[in-house]
DNA sequence: ATCGAGTGGATAT
DNA sequence: TCCACTCGAT
């Protein structure tokens, strides 16, 4: 799911680079979504249980592409299931079931750890370095990069952002380029008509966004991990963040312009836990 | 404007 | 594992 709408929201702090640029150093890659991209080249046999093979062409080729521009491709699994990502780990089952009835093999694939392990197999036998993450990949990539054993994240996932990860390569084209957004690009983000995002309202504002609001915007908009609170995405929670100027007084900026149901007090709760208020 | 649910898509020839 | 796009509701 990744945080929902945060990619086109900050897209004006992308640009566009090519792995050339990164000739000679390591990338830190999410090899889930090369494993799904390439099992569905075989959705049909593996919905049937036949065996395959054919799901490790892809990934294998995304190596092959970073090496031949010279990157030393560090290849990032996820491990074990996250407790507080149950609910929609139980979604995406049921998502699964229904596409197995209608026939619809594309939406039921699943990667094993079957299937992990054998692409695992190959990169031993061919020297790629990996790393299974203790539970999801994406704190694993930022991490990794963080702590300069990367210097990117390649992937798919917009969390890789609310996980503060210094740089992230997405969109990855055969051509070897890609859509590059670093966590401090983001003081230089703007809306459609040209105006700062993350700073410029009042004095230090970007270091405020930088030392919590943004997670704190990705995390109201909705993550995996807590329901989300209903009519509140990543423009409204931006918009109450920078009046507010603060996670408390955002939060109650909200509560009053509030129409409808209650917003569901756990999320509250566990958001203001995970920021240590 | 913004949200979110629904749909379609990622392979490969 | 995710994203982009459309569209009705608000
Ligand atoms: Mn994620």
């Amino acid at each position: 799911m990744g945080v929902q709408g945060l990619l086109p929201f900050v897209s004006s702090a992308s640009t566009e680079v090519s792995l050339e640029d990164y000739r000679g150093q390591t990338l830190a890659c999410d090899a889930s979504v090369w494993l799904h991209r390439g099992a569905i080249s075989c959705a049909r046999e593996l919905a049937e249980g036949e065996p395959a093979v054919g799901f490790l062409r892809f990934p294998l080729r995304m190596i092959a592409l970073l090496k031949r521009h010279g990157v030393r491709p560090l290849i990032v699994f996820d491990g074990g299931a996250m407790p507080m990502k149950a609910r929609v780990d139980a979604a995406r089952a049921a998502d699964r079931e229904s596409a197995k009835a209608r026939g619809e093999f594309n939406k039921t694939v699943k990667i094993t750890a079957a299937m992990t392990q054998q692409l695992i197999e190959r990169l031993r036998q061919d020297g790629v370095e990996f790393v299974v993450a203790p539970f999801e990949a994406d704190s694993q990539l930022a991490f990794l990069v963080q702590h300069g054993h990367a210097a990117a994240a390649l992937t798919e996932d917009s969390d890789l952002l609310a996980y503060r990860c210094p740089s992230v390569l997405f969109k990855l084209s055969e051509s070897g380029h890609a859509r590059r957004i670093t966590f401090a690009g983001l003081q230089h983000a703007q809306d459609s008509k040209g105006q700062l995002l993350f700073d410029g309202a009042w004095e230090g504002e970007w270091a405020a966004w930088e030392g919590g609001l943004f997670v704190a915007m990705c995390i109201m908009a909705g993550c995996d991990y807590l329901p989300s609170v209903p009519g509140v995405g990543v423009a409204t929670a931006h918009k109450a963040l920078r009046a507010g100027r603060t996670v408390e007084r955002a939060l109650a900026k909200l509560h009053s312009k509030r129409s409808g149901p209650p917003a569901p007090v756990a999320a509250e709760a566990y958001l203001l836990r995970a920021l240590g208020l």
